[in-house]
RNA sequence: GGCGAGUUGGUAGAGUGGUUAUGCAGCGGAUUGCAAAUCCGUGUACACGAGUUCGAUUCUCGUACUCGCCUCCA
C-alpha cells in the first residue's frame, strides 16, 4: 500500500499522513472552470495535477472508493458578456464551451470527474443554504442582495493567513451601500430582466460565485470530505469564503486543501489582461500532442511556478518519442499489456508509487521513468509501462503499435524511392564503395529521413525535419 | 501597504543534516568502413551573512533578489 502525504494548505504543512474519511469512499471536490470561453493552458494545470490525484487514489484506494467532484461554473457575469457581445444565447455558450472544455481535457489525458455539476442545476440547494446562513446570523438580505456578514465567522482568513486587519490595510474590496462591512461578499444579487434570475425569497436573482461550490459539494459530498483542490490563486477570497459559509451552515467541510502553483509563459506570467494566453486548443491544432503537454506539466512540481517554454515543448516531445520506440522494440500493444495483465506481470513500481504518493512528486516520478525505462524485456518493462498508464501519458496501448507505421501516411511514391536509395546504398557498401554509399545517405539525411544500420541491415525513420521535396526529382 | 512562495551544477528540475537524483547539452569510451542510432562511463551545484551542530545545500535568524495573491483569471 502506498502512503500518500500531501501539502494542506491549512495547516501549510504535509507532515500527516492523508487518512480517508471513509477509505471506501474518498471524496475529492476541485472547482473548475466557468465556461464562457476556450481553456487556456494555466487552466490545464490543475485539471492535470489533480488528474495525477486522481489517478493515485484511484491505485490506492481502488477505482470504484473514489468520488471525485468537479464543477461548471454556468453563471457568471462573464457569461452574460460574452453572450451579449456574440449575439448567442447563454445556454448555447455554456454547452458548446463544455463541450469544448471536456475535448481539450481529455486530449492532455485528463480522466472525467465522476461528477460535474453545473452551477444551475443547483439553484434550490444554493437557496436553501443561504437562507439557513440568514437564519443563522451569518448572512443579511439588503437591496435585493443577500451578503454574508464575515465578521460573524471568528476564523475567517484562517486558510489564506490574513487577519481581518491585513485585509483592511490592502483593501481593494467593492463599497456599496448595502454591505454592513465592506469585506462582506455576495451570496445573492438581483438580475434584471436580460439577465439569467431564478426566484428566491429575495426576488429574482442569481447566486454569487462562492456559495455554488459550497452548496455542490455539499450537495454530492456531504457535510464533510477528504480533499479540496483548486489553484493558489483562488485560495483568496474564494476557498476562505467557501470555508466560511460551509462552517457557518454547520458543515465540517474539507479536511486537505490542496494549491497548484501559477503557469507562466517564457518567463511571464499568462494572464488575459497581459494578452499573451493561448489556449490549450491553439497547441493541440499546432501539432503539440496532449502527451506533450501533460509531460511538460508534470516535469514540475505542482507547488512551484511552471514555464512553458518552447525547449520544455522539444525535450518532451522527444522524451515521449524514446519511450514510445523503447516500448515498440519489446512489441508493446494492447495484446501484449493484456498477457502481463493475464501473467501477473502487470504491476505498480513500488518506488515510483511512494514518489508520488510523496506530495504528487511528479518530476521525481518522471526521473524514476527514465529508470525503469532501460529495462531490457518487455517483462522487465512492464513497471515502465504501468507507469506510463498511472501518469496518463499513455491510454491506449494499440496506438502505441499504430504509430509505430506512422509512415502509413507518406505520398504513395516516397517509400519506395526510400528503399531503392538503400538498396543502392548497401550494394555500394558491399562493394567498399564508401563515396557512393555517403552520397546516398546525405541525400536521405538532406530530406529529413533517418538512416540507421544495425547489424549491417539498414533501416529508415521519418525524422522532425522531413521534407520529400527533396526526393521528389529523384521519382 | 498586507499575505505567501521561491533562489540547486551549462540548462531543466527533484531531493537530502554526513553517502549517485534524473533528463537535455558537453566530454570520454564501446560499436561503426566513417557516421547516425544504441550502450557504458563522466560533472562534485546548492543566492549572501550569521547562528545551532562533530558536521548544513538541507534546521534557525537576517540580507538581497525573483515571483505570486490581495482585482476577472486556475
Amino acid at each position: 500500500m502506498t502512503d500518500i502525504y500531501l501539502y494542506n494548505t491549512k495547516t501549510r504543512t504535509k507532515g500527516q499522513q492523508f487518512t480517508p474519511i471513509d477509505d471506501k469512499n474518498v471524496r475529492m471536490y476541485v472547482c473548475g472552470p466557468t465556461v464562457y470561453d476556450r481553456a487556456h493552458l494555466g487552466n490545464a494545470r490543475p485539471v492535470i495535477v489533480f488528474d495525477v490525484l486522481n489517478r493515485l487514489l484511484r491505485h490506492v484506494y481502488g477505482d470504484k472508493h473514489v468520488t471525485y467532484v468537479r464543477n461548471f461554473t454556468d453563471v457568471d457575469d462573464k457569461i452574460n458578456a460574452r453572450a451579449a457581445e456574440s449575439g448567442r444565447s447563454i445556454g448555447y455558450i455554456t454547452d458548446e464551451t463544455i463541450q469544448w472544455f471536456l475535448d481539450d481535457m481529455g486530449a492532455v489525458g485528463a480522466i472525467e470527474p465522476d461528477h460535474m455539476p453545473r452551477a444551475t442545476a443547483y439553484i434550490a440547494p444554493m437557496v436553501a443554504m443561504i437562507e439557513d446562513l440568514i437564519a443563522k446570523g451569518h448572512a443579511y438580505a439588503a437591496e435585493g442582495h443577500v451578503l454574508f456578514s464575515v465578521s460573524s465567522y471568528a476564523e475567517y482568513g484562517a486558510l489564506s493567513g490574513r487577519s481581518m486587519d491585513d485585509m483592511i490595510a490592502g483593501a481593494r474590496v467593492e463599497i456599496a451601500p448595502y454591505k454592513r462591512d465592506p469585506m462582506d461578499f455576495v451570496l445573492w444579487k438581483p438580475s434584471d430582466a436580460d439577465t439569467p434570475g431564478w426566484d428566491s425569497p429575495w426576488g429574482r436573482g442569481r447566486p454569487g460565485w462562492h456559495i455554488e461550490c459550497s452548496a455542490m459539494a455539499h450537495d454530492l459530498l456531504g457535510a464533510q470530505f477528504d480533499i479540496h483542490g483548486g489553484g493558489n490563486d483562488l485560495t483568496f477570497p474564494h476557498h476562505e469564503n467557501e470555508i466560511a459559509q460551509s462552517k457557518c451552515a454547520g458543515h465540517d467541510f474539507a479536511n486537505v486543501w490542496l494549491h497548484n502553483e501559477m503557469l507562466q509563459v517564457e518567463g511571464k506570467k499568462m494572464s488575459k489582461s497581459l494578452g499573451n494566453f493561448f489556449t490549450v486548443r491553439d497547441l493541440l491544432d499546432q501539432g503539440v500532442s496532449g502527451e506533450v503537454i501533460r509531460l511538460v506539466m508534470l516535469s514540475t512540481h505542482y507547488r512551484k511556478p511552471m514555464d512553458w517554454t518552447e525547449t520544455k515543448r522539444k525535450e518532451a516531445d522527444n522524451t515521449l518519442s524514446d519511450w514510445i520506440s523503447v516500448l515498440q522494440k519489446h512489441g508493446y500493444c494492447a495484446k501484449t499489456v493484456e498477457m502481463l495483465k493475464a501473467a501477473g506481470d502487470w504491476t505498480a513500481d513500488v518506488e515510483l508509487m511512494g514518489v508520488l504518493g510523496n506530495d504528487l512528486n511528479t518530476p521525481g516520478a518522471l526521473a524514476r521513468l527514465h529508470v525503469l525505462s532501460k529495462g531490457r524485456t518487455a517483462e522487465a518493462l512492464a513497471p515502465f509501462a504501468h507507469g506510463l498508464e498511472t501518469l496518463g501519458l499513455v491510454s491506449d496501448w494499440s496506438a502505441v503499435e499504430a504509430s509505430a507505421s506512422e509512415r502509413d501516411d507518406l505520398a504513395d511514391w516516397i517509400a519506395p524511392v526510400i528503399d531503392r536509395l538503400l538498396v543502392e546504398r548497401s550494394t555500394a557498401r558491399a562493394d567498399k564503395n564508401w563515396g557512393e554509399a555517403d552520397r546516398l545517405r546525405d541525400l536521405l539525411n538532406a530530406s529529413g529521413v533517418q538512416v540507421t544500420d544495425i547489424a549491417g541491415e539498414a533501416s529508415w525513420a521519418q525524422g522532425p525535419d522531413f521534407d520529400p521535396s527533396v526526393l521528389e526529382a529523384l521519382k
